[in-house]
DNA sequence: GTCTATAACCGGATAGAC
DNA sequence: GTCTATCCGGTTATAGAC
């Protein structure tokens, strides 16, 4: 209950923003509109939220957090490395249908260098690092031995992964978004394989410069 | 010479429009300065480029056509798959440079699923299918023997694969994008080794799963 | 019917008073 | 922290000129 005016005020307009979203989705809700059903003046929604940007943050972080809610349990009854791949994955769809309509607005930031949902965004983002922190956990309760070297790169690519699905599902006009479906169930198929490969001595020389490529990839995160 | 009065306006109003992106990038040139640098009123200009996103499809085509200039004369010194594949890649760099400093703006439609850029865009797009040609000649010049059903989804992978270095330059502010060109050079030399590799029939499942998922991708291009 | 212009709308963002 | 008044730039309506 220690709850400033301001605070309250804040949790206020994220509260009606998000819903507004859901309704109309982002371009069509005008911070004009968010001000009003806040209670607000225009003005001073922008006090708490310098941009519409900002706002849409919040969003994201709506969904990573019921992504990771959808997830969990999925993830305690399985085992198998492909099973608990598809359950993050498949949760991930279930939370982001309500926002089709409008995906490819919500998430277009996907490729803006400031958005957390850049995959080559420089690091220090919570909703990122919570993602790969996801797959983390779907590796490390897996049945499947997991090479140490790969399994310090792989939440990393699974997550950047996890997004190129999402840029394919924005474009998913199937019903029940049968298409996407199918491409993560040939994908973490795939993954799981892949994975399984890596270990033979035939690639060796393959998989290591495939490591020192991703390893190189990142200090764009700085 | 049967450039008709609006066809010489319109090619006014591009040209100076390209001219201010480079000198102000996109976001800092208004309409109104590009109407007012082609000598025609606001009003006109959208006559012509019923949006602001419309000039910029112009600066891809421009950027495109310089890639592909870049790219031949390249790719007739070059016999390797690896040397034909750097060099279209170094092409682009070199056409894109000058561009870098807007570059987050310019290219933030490569996830708008309205434009060509965006890999998951459905076909019919000019600047794409160009773009999966110059692949596709640099592949066939090639002293390699790419496999026949790996050869007909190459092209288009490729072409998905230059996105990516795009989106990774975008973000790459080393002194003369060394950190860009040192992934390029191992991403070249991976997709060489993973091409040949390919034949190999330890491999052969899941090349076949591989190429099962790729063509599945397609339909969404519809 | 092709072209051009002026005025206005709309929504994101900011300034500055209280 | 909150408001009102404005700015600014993409976009549109619309009227008229060639």
């Amino acid at each position: 209950m220690a709850a400033s005016k301001g605070e309250r005020t804040k949790e206020r307009i994220v509260e009606v923003a998000l819903e507004l979203f859901r309704e109309h989705g982002y371009d069509a809700t005008t911070m004009r509109m968010v001000a009003e059903a806040a209670g607000v003046s225009l003005g001073n929604a922008y006090y708490y939220f310098a941009s519409k940007d900002l706002l849409l943050q919040a969003f994201y972080r709506e969904v990573h957090e019921a992504h990771v809610a959808a997830a969990r349990p999925l993830l305690a009854a399985e085992r198998t490395l492909v099973g608990r791949l598809r359950a993050v994955m498949l949760a991930k769809l279930e939370v982001i249908e309500p926002y089709h309509r409008f995906s490819a607005l919500m998430f277009r930031s996907a490729a803006d260098p400031e958005s957390p949902l850049n995959p080559f965004h420089p690091a220090g983002d919570d909703i990122r690092r919570e993602g790969e922190q996801l797959f983390a956990e779907a590796l490390a309760g897996s049945s499947t031995k997991v090479p140490k070297a790969l399994a310090a790169e792989l939440p990393n690519l699974l997550w950047t992964y996890s997004m190129g699905i999402v840029l394919y599902w924005i474009h998913d006009r199937t019903e029940g978004r049968e298409r996407t479906r199918k491409v993560i169930e040939r994908t973490v198929e795939l993954i799981a394989s892949a994975i399984k490969l890596s270990s033979n001595p035939l690639l060796r020389p393959f998989q290591s410069k495939v490591l020192a490529l991703v390893r190189d990839l990142q200090p764009l995160r700085e």
